[in-house]
DNA sequence: AAGCGAGACAACCGCGCACAT
DNA sequence: AATGTGCGCGGTTGTCTCGCT
């Protein structure tokens, strides 16, 4: 069965959108909230194609949306998630309310792949210096991919506090369109670690239920699904020590001294050599990651989880 | 001033997923 | 169970701007 075409082709107007457009596609979701965008066109006397509109409203016209440069700090994490998550621009785009996954591909593509890539020639030998190959090199030690997981962890963290702490954190993000909100959250739950609720959910669920089993070597046989969608994974003992050490570990603040974003990521790889403090890191990302592990061991986790076992 | 190329960003396209029928 | 539909996502392309020659 052929996929049909969201609209009509013929009498649809394509490219820049106009003012005027804009106005009249701002003022019918004001009315009449984003969603349903099939019936807009119809509505507002558009031609324009639904899905131009909702591409339109959610990457433009949104309100909340923040635009222009992206700071350091944005610069950091999309590095840091784009590693973890790979080209995952949704699931990164969730860690930065303010800004679209299209800014944020734009950006990457533009900016900081850019930015890796000519870290990389001014770093020592890797084996493949190609763009699409720069997230692979970064992690090929296990310095490197102990600070991969410290960053998870520091963004847990972070997003943790935000959530628990709403009369201190950062303005909430802005409101998703409606569509959007009421399908993800009433059937559809992200696999990705989409929100700082979500993380929160799994720290206290980590804290509630901590394990108690040792620890396996095999990656995939230490996640186990509790049944509940909560996350449940059997960790390694003494994870929660472990836990304590991670937690306090600040990573941006300590791993980068001149702001620059490319330098935290790239920087030289750790000294640390004793396989056995990565475990409960190990670890603990597949819990972090839990029910969701179908997911992450997708195109990214499988290929450095091979990686990292052979360092093993 | 005109031509050209690179960079930045907006928008499009095709596909997959999930729900409805 | 099969099919139809809407939506979201990621990759790609198109267009505009700016700097250089």
């Amino acid at each position: 069965m052929g996929r049909p075409p969201c609209c009509d082709k013929q009498g649809v107007k394509k490219g820049p959108w106009t003012p005027e457009e804009d106005i009249v596609l701002v003022s019918y979701i004001q009315q009449h909230g984003p969603g349903n965008w099939r019936a807009v066109p119809a509505n507002t006397g558009l031609l324009r194609c639904s899905k131009s509109c909702r591409l339109r409203w959610t990457n433009y016209l949104r309100p909340g949306i923040k635009r222009g440069n992206f700071t350091h700090h944005e610069e950091k994490m999309i590095i840091h998630l784009q590693a973890l998550l790979g080209n995952r621009w949704a699931a990164i785009a969730s860690y930065l309310p303010q800004r679209t996954d299209n800014d944020i591909k734009n950006h990457w593509n533009t900016h900081l792949k850019k930015k890796l890539n000519n870290h990389h020639h001014h770093s020592p030998p890797a084996t493949d210096l190609s763009a699409d190959s720069a997230r692979d090199a970064l992690f090929t030690t296990r310095g490197q991919w102990e600070r991969r997981l410290q960053t998870d962890i520091q963004m847990a963290k972070q997003a943790l506090s935000d959530a628990l702490s709403p009369e201190t954190s950062k303005p909430p993000p802005p409101p998703l369109p409606a569509a959007t909100e009421s399908k993800k959250s009433h059937h559809q739950i992200p696999a990705y670690a989409s929100s700082a609720g979500n993380i929160a959910r799994w720290l206290k669920e980590w804290n509630k239920n901590p394990p108690s089993n040792n620890p396996c070597r095999s990656s995939s046989s230490a996640v186990v699904d509790s049944g509940d969608g909560s996350g449940g994974i059997m960790n390694g003992a003494g994870l929660a020590e472990s836990m304590d050490t991670l937690m306090s570990f600040d990573y941006f603040e300590s791993s980068n001294s001149d702001g620059s974003p490319e330098t935290s990521v790239l920087q030289g790889e750790s000294e640390m050599d004793e396989v056995e403090e990565l475990l409960p890191m190990k670890l603990l990302e597949e819990w972090l990651h839990g029910d969701t592990k179908d997911y992450y061991f997708t195109d990214f986790t499988v290929d450095e989880k091979f990686k990292y076992d052979n360092l093993l």
